[in-house]
DNA sequence: TACTTTATACCGTCTGGACGGTAAACAATA
DNA sequence: TATTGTTTACCGTCCAGACGGTATAAAGTA
């Protein structure tokens, strides 16, 4: 069998791979197998680049976090420092469907179908999110509020738990901007 | 071996035993094996009143359901026919300590380690509790807040993802029922 | 005895992971 | 530049354990 000569390329491939196959056929079918397969390679392909299934789900839920975070603190660089710069970019990621797509739950719904343990680094983020968001100059409830709906929305989805219509999410967002707003206005 | 002559009762003990393993243990341990020895009873015993793994998943989860519906229903008629009444029937529920217990995301979390099909009974509430949410004198985007942000506040203390403390968490409750207020009034 | 409930023994399948091997790329050396 | 050794990337096979589920016996109850 030919080799690839770039490893690298490989590994992301099987990530990719791996994701779409959680997305498509949910978190049961990620077995070594199965993203082997997905990735076209080996079983032991998969093992040579993630030594254990857990760490495959680690890098995959790890993937995922951190290219949400790119995203807001891109988002919110360009909304300056005005108080609420924070929640609102928070918002506006959480809301956009390329960042709220299937394969974007694949890396947490592996970790809570195969090893609880691996929420670790999901646990870190969001008491960072909360942090950042009651630091914004909005106060700690409706930071709270923010973080929680948005949750909703993303296990909703993940779920398949009456995720709500583009329509009324398009409402929701504007709704919680809207809060933001009043709120840092209230505080000034 | 001694009979129970109270099947009922047997029936219900599993129930008790597997909710509280998977509350301790995670949803991973809940095994057929793991569940017969929780309740201490043999597999056998179990299989007898479940006559699959899915089947106690499924009893599980609309147990938490219907008592969850319940204490909704006991809540809003306590609050009669004024808008808004099932809003805050739902909220006050919902973050009550005895209803969103570890215990009672057991089957939640059952299911969606097993079997994604077996969240069906829950997306169909999810889908009328959305509905009445709407239909009960409250605006369309603040009735999807509430609803998101129960469920994110549900999710965060499942999964561990940051669960806000009990300061924290009452004071979102007041936020919530002060906005159904807000909206209620408005729409006056 | 007929029925219900519980226990025991067992089977087939799936899965994670270990392991030995292979081939290409690269480095060292002569 | 030819040769030799070393690393990287990948494959195919095998195995032990776990788990869901079945079959059947046994015990209790009416």
């Amino acid at each position: 069998m030919a080799r690839r000569s770039d490893g690298l390329a490989t590994r992301e491939r099987v990530l990719v791979a791996a994701a779409a196959l959680v997305a498509r056929d949910g978190p049961l079918a990620l077995t070594l197998d199965g993203a082997a397969e997905a990735a076209e390679l080996s079983k032991g392909a998969v093992l040579y680049h993630f030594k254990t299934k857990d760490a495959l789900i680690e890098a995959l839920m790890r993937s995922v976090l951190d290219r949400f975070d790119a995203m807001t603190e891109a988002a919110a660089l360009k909304d300056a420092d005005r108080p609420g710069a924070f929640s609102r970019a928070y918002v506006k990621v959480a809301f956009d469907p390329r960042s709220n797509t299937r394969e974007a739950s694949s890396g947490l719904l592996a970790a809570i179908t195969n090893n609880i343990a691996l929420l670790k680094p999901a646990a870190e983020r969001h008491a960072t999110i909360q942090n950042r968001l009651e630091n914004d100059g909005i106060s700690p409830s409706v930071a709270t509020l923010i973080r929680l709906a948005v949750d909703g929305l993303y296990f909703a989805r993940a779920f398949g738990l009456a995720p709500p219509s583009t329509a009324k999410t398009a409402q929701l967002q504007k709704l919680l901007l809207q809060m933001i707003s009043d709120d840092t206005d209230r505080k000034r």
